[in-house]
DNA sequence: CTGTTAGCGCTTTCAC
DNA sequence: GTGAAAGCGCTAACAG
């Protein structure tokens, strides 16, 4: 292998001019400069950068886990993370839990060892939190609660399963089949939830003694009886999806709407999907409308055709997610739409917040002493958005540079992203005359 | 940040002790171990992979292009690779070009700078094939010709073309529309091939003096003209696919079927696809059949039943791909199937060996005089599989160590895996009596 | 068995 | 402007 040592020797300067020229840094002299660029050239030279990133204890690569890169959402989601990411000078690489055995681990010890600069969680994890917090590097969550530390991105759930409800609601439906996830998976989490709100704020006033309030039994599906999304949930769940689920049946509940939950194995069993499609149609034959992640929606289409069952007039579908595969199953799939742009865009920048965010800490280690005007500057300026809490008026006081006393370790607290669902119509659903007014207003119809 | 030698100041050792310890290497007493590893747990020790690979040049990462991962048949198989990748130790980061703008040289370079051990390449790429093969690095290409020493794994198109065309014919099909690619790309290509390969055999009989005997025009489609697929293509094109339209063609042609081409714009244009299948109803309302890559068949079905034409009994459709798609399109369609599975295993195989390859050489060039016993008889093993042509009976040879040559600089010659494709029976075809026996031979019919 | 030492290939003060 | 030298954190001889 060819280095810089040799590029110097046959250039007959020495290896810190040829570093220069490598990097652009600093003045070299034309002469010099031209013939060091003649033996990179003669020698093929190519710089190493595993030896640059042990240096600079950076490598520019950011890690992102999903559960299966084959389904759509996560394909699309990646694929936008992947270009935000790439635009800020990162490379991303992913890892897709289900598509290898599982090894979740392996990908966050590249992180702790290292090997890449970030990592966005959006995977399955059995982790508790402090497996998460523990990391001390730059973690952004999709989609689910990682601990107090750790920036969470995700739709705004709760109103996506408002908006889907309130959609049925107001075109007459009587009765709905909900295909979602693991219910008792969800349960686990509520409980673990629980409990690990309840050791991160120890401090409230001692518990009544008993080991852990968790919810009666983890077989039993959660569910609202009468209280609402936050009295259950609070502000954060480790599983925020939930909340879309638990709004849609609040606001059925409240329309007097029946509902029945079908439960799907696990995202990556895409026979699944079809399995629950075809189970919706005969275990609720009188059931008039489904809602479903795109996938199994999808099915149900492809299930109502073959059944003959009329759609959207004996039958509404309508899908959560709003991938691209409801663009081609057979109709048109009405959907509650994620904004993948904003979510990537969202989860992108937070990750490059952060790692800006400790690049510029550790700075601040090193130079022990001062060093905080300029260089901290830079660094501050990036950090400062993502450390923020939403809450108001902190204004001018998180600008400027006077801080005495050692960096706070940790960010605040919980920072949330929740980006805004939307509907995207199709041919699968009904529109009345009050479905048009919720999604257009009063104003005059605008046809798309 | 916390070092070995941090570790080993606090636990009273040398830091090749602590070395020692973390690998699992050589021999330490148990006392010298339990200390080390207090000492690690107190001061919540990671080692460092980035020092670790730049010592053994080695990260343990292989890259994967494609365009688009967005896409199923590329989130398949980068899934599958994943997950073979992972089985023998190694990490993936994928570049899907489409879904940042461009960008694949970032991530050759990558691979130049020792950041990546090793390429899968299954992307477009604009670069001649010298670009490639100067990287001497391992490359693996999927579905496209990359040089000489490169070795490339794909579907064997021409079989499957030949199979889709067969099975038409055998239907009783008059008029099928065939939907694929740009066709004016497959031209330049081809042009590009043939002047490639007439600097690669330079050797042959010196040509008739004119610059280069490149077809017609690039604006014209390249078709057989009575030609076979052989002659017009030869050994390997660049694009292997081109293989399926021309063996297609030529089969329909055969038959007296005949076939128009309708073109996709590319393969992440989503969009693309459903123009295309708006476009074969609108604009040859009395074919009878149409093929077309999984997302396009998928909006051809779509529109049938928008309109109201009758899938199989007035269209024939069959998706050449057979990902996921086929199955939720609202028929379950036909399809031509590429064997995922075996494509990513026969690429990771390839790309696994050619990592060994690389690196048995490296350690030769070190110790220049010997030690090619059992070091390199390691490595050998591993390596000659992928290096060996199909070639019979070379049996025994390959086995013993004695070769006091000096070891031949690259692989012999395009190393080539083809994966034959599959039917996969849907909905949207019709089943005859011909198409059952070529599916199922003369034997006793096999219900699925 | 354990410690000393010389790097892996590059970057970056700091003198000349 | 350019070179010499001291590492980044870890590994692997080679002595003891």
């Amino acid at each position: 292998m060819v280095g810089m040592r040799d590029v110097a020797r046959k250039a007959g300067v020495s290896v810190s001019t040829v570093s220069l020229v490598v990097n652009g840094t600093g003045y070299v002299s034309a002469a010099m400069r031209a013939k060091v660029e003649a033996a990179m050239h003669a020698l093929n030279y190519v710089p190493n950068e595993l030896a640059r990133n042990l240096y600079h204890d950076r490598t520019n690569v950011v890690g992102v886990i999903v559960p299966t890169i084959r389904h759509p959402f996560f394909a699309t989601l990646t694929a936008g993370l992947q270009g935000r990411l790439f635009d800020a000078g990162f490379r991303t690489i992913v890892c897709s839990t289900a598509d290898m055995g599982g090894g979740e681990e392996q990908y966050v010890d590249m992180l702790r060892r290292h090997m890449m600069d970030g990592l966005i969680m959006g995977g399955h994890t059995a982790h508790p939190t402090n497996y998460w917090t523990s990391i001390q590097r730059p973690v952004v969550a999709f989609d689910r609660y990682l601990g107090a530390s750790i920036p969470s991105i995700g739709s705004d759930h709760e109103q996506g399963g408002e908006l889907a409800a309130t959609m049925f609601a107001l075109s007459g439906v009587r009765h709905v089949v909900e295909i979602g996830g693991p219910r008792s998976q969800y349960n686990d989490l509520l409980t673990a939830q629980m409990a690990a709100a309840q050791a991160d704020v120890a401090s409230d006033a001692a518990a009544e003694g008993e080991s852990a309030p968790v919810p009666a039994s983890a077989s039993e599906a959660v569910s609202l009886s009468g209280r609402s999304v936050q009295d259950v949930i609070g502000d954060h769940s480790t599983f925020p999806p939930i909340r879309y689920h638990l709004a849609f049946e609040q606001t059925l509940d409240m329309a007097g709407i029946r509902w029945d939950y079908l439960e799907v194995p696990e995202v990556s069993d895409f026979a699944g999907y079809e399995a629950a499609a075809r189970r919706a149609f005969d275990r609720f034959p009188e059931a008039d409308a489904i809602v479903a992640p795109d996938m199994a929606a999808a099915f149900c289409v492809q299930e109502a055709l073959r059944r003959g069952v009329r759609v959207p007039d004996q039958m509404q579908i309508m899908a959560y997610d709003g991938t691209y595969v409801t663009d081609l199953a057979g109709m048109r799939i009405t959907s509650i739409l994620q904004d993948f742009e904003a979510l990537a865009d969202a989860a992108a920048r937070r990750m490059i917040d952060a790692i800006a965010g400790a690049e510029a800490q550790e700075m601040q280690e090193k130079h022990v002493t001062g060093g905080a005007g300029a260089g901290v500057g830079g660094g501050a300026d990036a950090g400062s958005e993502g450390e923020g809490e939403v809450a108001s008026g902190r204004g001018t006081r998180t600008g400027d540079g006077r801080d005495d006393a050692p960096v706070p370790a940790k960010p605040a607290g919980v920072v949330a992203d929740m980006v805004p669902m939307q509907v995207k119509l199709g041919e699968t659903t009904r529109m009345t005359d009050a479905v048009h007014q919720l999604l257009f207003g009063a104003e005059a119809a605008q046809t798309d």
